[in-house]
Parts: structure tokens; sequence; C-alpha cells
DNA sequence: GCGGGGTCCATTGTCAGGCAATTAGGATCC
DNA sequence: GGATCCTAATTGCCTGACAATGGACCCCGC
């Protein structure tokens, strides 16, 4: 399946086996596996071999493990930050390794986030509304240091608005990088004050249930952002190049 | 970092602390690892518990792991497969357990590939143009049991044509999902007749450089894609029930 | 000089066995 | 009945060993 290395490595058999029968549905989440002495029996390999195995799918979250009486492995729940975490380690090593500029995450990030406001408008409930609304008031009410993450949250709210779990899981990697790689506080409080202000277009246009309006301004506030973000990169690379 | 279980579990521990390294840039990709016993020395435990950090990393290709003299560790170069493997097994996961359904991946699909038509149209260079005609010949003379690859093939070429990295990475997890879980060669052959064709007119909006005429053959072939894989899984899980 | 083949050895892959740490659930005591 | 202790199952981690691998190096024939 995909492109794992797939060697004759006995760890390697033993993960693609059990990744197989979870990916095809026939251990479910919540299931618990055989304990590690049982595995090790059942494939003829070492306890050491199935540890092995086990930490490959873990670090994938399709297996979590427990200690104790009732512990061992159990196939893990399929939530949300599994998904984007892994995903979020991907990018963000293209991304260390300059295989994906700033200008390509900025340009992922327009094409996800335009459409997706038109959608939240169009389906918007009124509880997604509230909570927009409250996420807005929390932002002016925030100081600095935290003006970020809830600026964040803002636009995660309204992927969630859209209904389409999809969206969230493949933009917020994005936002992350994004955060981690391209910016550290060195934006200054106008910069702040504007973006508060073109959320609050863009949540109200969301609130009217005018998709149209939701998808112009949405893309008029990520300019914005562009601009800084892709002012901030230039910055440190001609900084970076004079080292 | 991110949303990893970040225990007190030593060989945790070391994953955490070699896969910061490596996405800081500290560590670049092709850089050697210390070989395991020296790696296990290092942080001060036994070299089982290094290789199960290491089998963490590995499952994500921040490391790869070599035998033999010249073996050891080394950091992963960030290519793409190392990329939408993981993508496409968190995205599989959660359309395994039904936490994603097949209307929100076809979603998804078209909020991509639509603006991926229009710039792949706006930016193409005269090798895509050529790559993507010479794709749409060969599926015509393909047999039917290699139809999807080569359709699926045409479908990444224009991802590649927009020059946008990210946009490959994102889309092909769905084509992988949709295939396996969705598709199982259940598409009548005038149904194949039909996508050739309008691949067809969606390469010549491109070869034109007509964003605005991709964008829109493109938008008519994902619902014709749509009716299919939805109508399939309709009848694929009213039979599930009914058993 | 140089190409081919064979040997050496650093390194990972796997195994066996054991002890410590953890934890749910039952037994016991008040 | 409730708090406490005990027990047993299970993973976490360690030690030490040997097999398998595959590149580096040497030697030999030419």
């Amino acid at each position: 399946m995909s492109s794992t290395p797939s060697g004759h490595l006995a760890y390697e058999h033993v993960a693609a086996s059990i990744r197989s029968q979870i990916l095809a549905g026939a251990i479910r989440p919540g299931d618990r596996l055989p304990v590690e002495a049982d595995l090790a029996a059942e494939y003829g390999v070492s306890r050491s071999t199935i540890r092995e195995a086990l930490r490959t799918l873990a670090s994938q979250r399709l297996v979590v493990t427990l200690r104790g009486t009732a512990g061992g492995s159990f196939v893990g729940q399929p939530e949300h930050d599994a998904v984007y975490g892994p995903i979020e380690t991907g990018i963000g090593f293209l991304a260390g390794a300059d295989a994906i500029s700033v200008q390509e995450l900025l340009e992922a990030r327009e094409l996800l986030e335009v459409p997706a406001a038109r959608l939240a408008a169009a389906r918007r409930s009124p509880e997604d509304v509230e909570t927009i609304l409250d996420a807005l008031h929390e932002t002016r009410t925030s100081d600095l240091s935290s003006t970020y993450e809830s600026s964040r949250n803002f636009h995660v709210l309204i992927l969630q608005a859209t209904g389409n779990l999809l969206l969230e899981m493949m933009t917020r990697p994005i936002f992350s990088v994004l955060r981690t790689r391209f910016l550290r506080d060195e934006a200054p409080k106008s910069f702040w004050r504007k973006v508060a202000m073109e959320h609050f277009v863009i949540a109200e246009a969301i609130e009217a249930g005018d998709p149209k309006a939701a998808g112009e301004e949405m893309l008029r506030h990520l300019v914005t952002l562009s601009d800084t973000y892709s002012q901030i990169d230039r910055l440190r690379r001609s900084e970076s190049t004079r080292t």
C-alpha cells in the first residue's frame, strides 16, 4: 500500500500486516490487539520486533499503547490531531528543506480558505455563528502575546463551519508551519488591528449567509496576510544570506 | 511539538529530541546520525530504546536506516511520497472509521482541483502541455485494467503543472483513498469513455491557456466522477447494511 | 596499471531472557 | 460501605549475544 519501504524486514512485515488490517476496518478503533507476547508468537518473531512494529504504527496514531494490567495496544481513535499531526510533520519537513516556498503555502491556503468561507456562509448553523462571534470578541480583548493563537482560532472555526472535516485537516498544518517557520512575533500592533477589522467583515458576511461576500472578504484578508508574511520572509532570507 | 503523546517514556523522549533537531534544520537531509550504540550512550538508554525511537521517526520518513558497513540512520530526503504517504494513512484512517464521508472527499477534491486546473492553464510550460497530451494518448490506448491509473495520472500531471507542490501533496491522498475504499473496477466501459472525452476537453483548455474554461471543464468532469462514486458508494452501503 | 574477486568488519536486524514500573481490579480491613 | 492494600497482567527497559548485510579494502592475475 502506498509507498512504504516494505522491504523484507521482520518489523516492517508485522507493521504492514497490522496496518492493513486497521485500514481495511478488520480491526476497529478501540479494539485491543493481542498482547506483545502473543503477537510475537503469532508472527514467529521476538517481542522486540513486535515492539518496533508497534512503535511504527503508534507514530501515526494507528495504535495507542497503554501500560498496566488492563494495558496493551489498541487501535487508535481517528481523532483530528492524530491526522493533522503527521501532515504537519510532512509539510514542515518540506518547508524546512526549502522544497516548499512560503508563496506555495500562502497560495494553497488561499485555495482552501476562500471556498471554505463561501461554504461556511452557505451552511453555517446558528451555533457556528455564535462561536465565531465569540472568538472575535475574545481576540479583541486578548493581549498581544496570544493574538496569533486567537486569530488562528478564528480561521479554524470557519473551516469547521463548512462541515467538511478534510478542509480543517489540510489547512491546519499550513497554519502551523507558517507559524513555526515564518513568523515570530515580528508583526506590529497596527497589523493585528487590521486583521481584527477584516475578521469582523468576514464574520458579518458569514452571519448574513452571503457566500460571495464571504469569499471576497476572505480573499482580501489573505492578501493582507500574504503581504506581511512575504515581507518577513524576504527580510529573513536576505539576513541569512548575508551571514 | 504538535500533539504527540509526549509522555515521559524514554523512547518518546529520544524520538522527540531527534525530531526537533531535524525539523529545526539542525541536522539536514542526508546527514548521518550517530550509530545506535553511540546514541544509546548519549541518551543513557539501551539500544532497543534507541531503535524504538528510530522506528517512530522512520515511519514518518524523517530518518532512513541502512544496513552494512556504511549503514546507519540518515535524515531522510523530504521527497514527495515521504509526505503524502502519512497523509494518505491519516485520511484513509478517518475514512475507514467513517469519520469522513465520500461526499467530503469529493468536495475537497473539487475545491482543490478546480483552482488547480485554472492555475495550470495560466502557468503551464510547453513541457507540461506535452506531458499531459502524452498521458491522454496513453489512456486511450491502455486496456481497461490500467485505465484508473492512467486517469489518475492525468489529474496528477495537472496538479504538477500548477507549480505548487502542496496541491499535489494534498490531492494525491484523496485519489488513493477513493481508489482503495470506494471503487473496485465497478465502473462500466461507457463511464471510462466519458472520462476520456472530458479529459480531452480539459487538456485543450490548458493548452490554450484559458484558465476560466479549464476550471469550468474540470468542474464538469468532477461532477461526472462524483455521480459515479456516490452511486457506487450508496450501492455498497445498502448492501452492507442489508447483511 | 587495472579490473575482478574475495575477505574483512562496522553496522543494523533479531533473538532470548529477565527485572522494574505501572495500573486495574479484587481482597481485606475497619 | 468505604478506604486501603495486594495481586497479577502488561508494557517499559535493559543486557548480551549472534546473524545478516553490504561497503571498503586488499590481493592477485593480467
